[in-house]
DNA sequence: TCTGGGGTCCTAGGACCC
DNA sequence: TCTGGGGTCCTAGGACCC
């Protein structure tokens, strides 16, 4: 049997904020997602934000009506970033087996080191006083024989839980709960089980494995099944995670839905712009575009196209997603506009000599010395004259960068 | 004057080849 | 000239996560 911790940092954005900057302490917070104006979503709420009804993924005019003197605070994602490395540099003495699940969240499997330290109650104690008195930082820690129930266990008390639970525990202790509470069932999975009569982890755990299977499909019933035994075979990943990025993207929420093909190419070529500059940064090309329209009735239309070659020019990726745009079916004009992204996958890292001849290329040199004036000076302080025809928030480069780094929303 | 941004994984169907 | 079965590639799209 595993031994598996999962630690979760409560509001993590906001208690760091709160941290560094006394005035904030005890106050309701708001740390900003998005790119900011009408559109910008709260990223995480403090406690005291929560306890007024804000909610995660809220949008920041709906947050501001329930709580008045909520305050906004623009986010700081290097603070954050070196916070969370701080606190993986602290964890890794409890074990080698650390899996950096997201910015505020990491797996320690313990099996074999817990005794050195107490056992592995002591580890969690310890582990909540030095983040409270290093960082001012509470989190809830879940402790149980693999990933999915240690992480059950860390959601079930917040904030500053400490909760146990073992594969037995299904059919008393956590019966009740309904099967969302499982990570990896979603909205849509819940709903699926909901019309077969299962609507909490109990009926889940006694509900027959073949229907299961029959109703889902083999992969997707069979996990579905192990879920409601309580059982999860995957490993913790050790950190730093060898595996590779498989795809790069950025997208963008206009400030207003607009009809205007030309507007909505204007902010295209600069999201490609800045996934090609991302790719060049990181040393990968990619040879699939993806182009995703999302319309002002939050329909979603999105088209891909496979090239011969990979590559990482921003302009290149450009010409492909206009061409996938132009092959639209143009069933109705008039439908606005309210969302465009664009992303990049099959990617191959190119530190190989080939690359590295191709980097000496007059036109790889152009590149690279734009690169390094946006790298030093921020994004687009250098770029195409094109783009500068269209107005976007000078924050969205920054906070795509973010959110590229973390890939989180605690 | 609702609902951000960045990812991963899986499935299904059609084209094409042998 | 009526026709199987397997494999792979490509594209579309759904679902989930933070």
């Amino acid at each position: 049997m595993r031994v598996i911790l999962h630690i979760d940092m409560n509001s993590y954005f906001a208690s760091v904020e709160q941290s560094a900057n006394q005035a904030l302490r005890g106050k309701p917070i708001a740390v900003g997602g998005g790119v900011g104006g009408k559109r910008t979503i709260v990223a995480t709420a403090s406690y005291e934000a929560k306890a007024r009804g804000v909610k995660t993924a809220m949008p920041a005019w709906e947050a501001l009506k329930i709580c008045p003197d909520l305050i906004i605070v623009p986010g700081d994602m290097n603070r954050y970033i070196f916070t969370s490395g701080e606190i993986i540099k602290y964890l890794r003495r409890y074990t080698d087996l650390l899996e950096v699940f997201s910015i505020d969240e990491a797996f320690l499997d313990v099996t074999k080191t817990a005794d050195r330290f107490g056992g592995v109650v002591a580890i969690a104690k310890q582990v909540k006083r030095w983040l409270r008195e290093r960082f001012k930082i509470t989190c809830s820690i879940g402790i149980g024989p693999n990933k999915l129930l240690a992480k059950l266990a860390g959601e079930m008390k917040k904030p500053d839980g400490l909760t146990i639970l073992n594969d037995f525990d299904i059919p008393i202790k956590i019966a009740h709960l309904a099967v969302s509470e499982f990570c990896g069932i979603g909205r849509k999975l819940e709903k699926q089980l909901n019309q077969l009569g299962v609507k909490t982890i109990g009926q889940l755990h006694r509900y027959s494995r073949e229907r299961l299977i029959a109703r889902f499909g083999i992969a997707t019933g069979e996990h579905l099944w192990q879920m409601g035994q309580g059982r999860d075979n995957s490993p913790v990943l050790p950190y730093p995670q060898p595996e590779q990025a498989k795809s790069m993207g950025h997208s963008y929420t206009l400030p207003k839905n607009t009809t205007d093909l030309e507007e909505v190419k204007g902010y295209l070529l600069r999201l490609c712009e800045q996934v090609g500059r991302r790719l060049r940064h990181n040393h990968y090309k990619g040879k699939i575009v993806h182009l995703g329209l999302g319309f002002a009735d939050y329909h979603f239309w999105g088209k891909q196209k496979k090239l011969t070659e990979h590559i990482d020019d921003g302009f290149l990726i450009y010409r492909q997603a206009l061409a996938l745009m132009g092959s639209r079916p143009l069933t109705n004009d008039a439908t606005q506009i309210r969302f465009v992204g664009v992303t990049v996958s099959e990617l191959s890292h190119n530190l190989d000599q080939l690359s590295l001849l191709e980097e000496k290329e007059a036109g790889q040199r152009l590149r690279q010395a734009v690169d390094e004036v946006n790298n030093r000076y921020g994004e687009f302080t250098v770029e195409r004259a094109s783009i500068m025809k269209t107005t976007i928030h000078q924050k969205t480069g920054m906070v795509s960068d973010w959110w590229s780094r973390g890939g989180s929303n605690p």
